[in-house]
DNA sequence: AATTTGGTTCGATAATTACCGAACTAAAAA
DNA sequence: TTTTTAGTTCGGTAATTATCGAACCAAATT
């Protein structure tokens, strides 16, 4: 493939992971920065570069930054002798992935045993489905720890 | 517990769905009908009582049921010589919120797949590092089969 | 000590989205 | 054949959210 079809591509992709974390809540901005952070092939930008290269404010970038910071998706790095901040995509553990998947589903089934309980009848329909929901999530859940053991294997 | 303190709750879990929900990309309306299908003891609302009971137009009710139907969250019953429709919430097979997730899960890798086969330098930290999890995701796909197959045989 | 760099914070505006009301329709009832 | 019931559709408005710009700040540089 060329080089510019290879970065026009590149720059498509960054729009469809925009879209797709829109979806889990974010921002346009923010995951259209994440986007960038994980498919270009310059994989640390500065603040300033990377108002310059989405082309929005610097408060913008700032919001969005802290943001994904704090959720722990995006980390800065620094430079003795550079007072600039290198943005980057958070590397780390396969398990965080797992974990926050496990913290989803945990948030759930807390909710789905909480209609259970409340229900005047619990042999109704919905008493009867949420049930089997619940114990299916249960057994779900266990074996997130056992694919966690799976993965290291694995490496 | 008392009654109505009983209903009171079962209220406040209307409306922790309905965020929950929203997060999934439902509109606020839309998010809420469908926890008071969830919660309720009555399991089975006329389009009228639903307007009723969530304050809403006719036209907020009408599209956000026809996208919960669309989805297939929820679904509508008639009885012979009433023209009414009875809406409910779907309690389909396990199976179906399996596959659901697995749908997630396939895009997401198809999108990784193509961050990596785009960078120019194949060993890149993003690179390896996308490269563990799209491994990963696809162990924990091949898990949710055996995930199936393991629920049927708990019931 | 003044200026520049590398941001942050906050109020205002632009853009988007959700919801409503009015007009409409198809089927049933009167 | 008219009216009522049970909704649907669509254009407009209200409410919400995203983004911006201006003012600001702390640290480094001149």
């Amino acid at each position: 493939m060329e080089e510019v079809e290879r970065i026009k591509k590149q720059k498509e992709l960054i729009e469809q992971i925009g879209r797709e974390h829109e979806r889990e809540g974010f921002q346009p901005v923010t995951a259209r920065i994440l986007g960038l952070l994980m498919v270009m092939d310059k994989e640390e930008y500065t603040f300033e570069e990377i108002v310059e290269e989405m082309q929005i404010s610097k408060s913008s970038a700032s919001t969005a930054l802290k943001n994904l910071e704090i959720r722990g998706i995006v980390e800065y790095i620094t430079y003795p002798g550079d007072r600039k901040r290198y943005f980057r995509f958070v590397s780390g553990e396969i398990d965080g992935l797992i974990d926050e998947m496990e913290n989803k589903l945990k948030r759930n089934l807390v909710i789905i045993n909480q209609i259970i309980e409340l229900k005047k009848d619990p042999n109704s329909r919905n008493s009867n489905f949420l049930k089997t929901i619940s114990k299916g999530m249960e057994l779900f859940i266990k074996n997130l720890d056992n694919l966690k053991i799976a993965y290291k294997k694995e490496q």
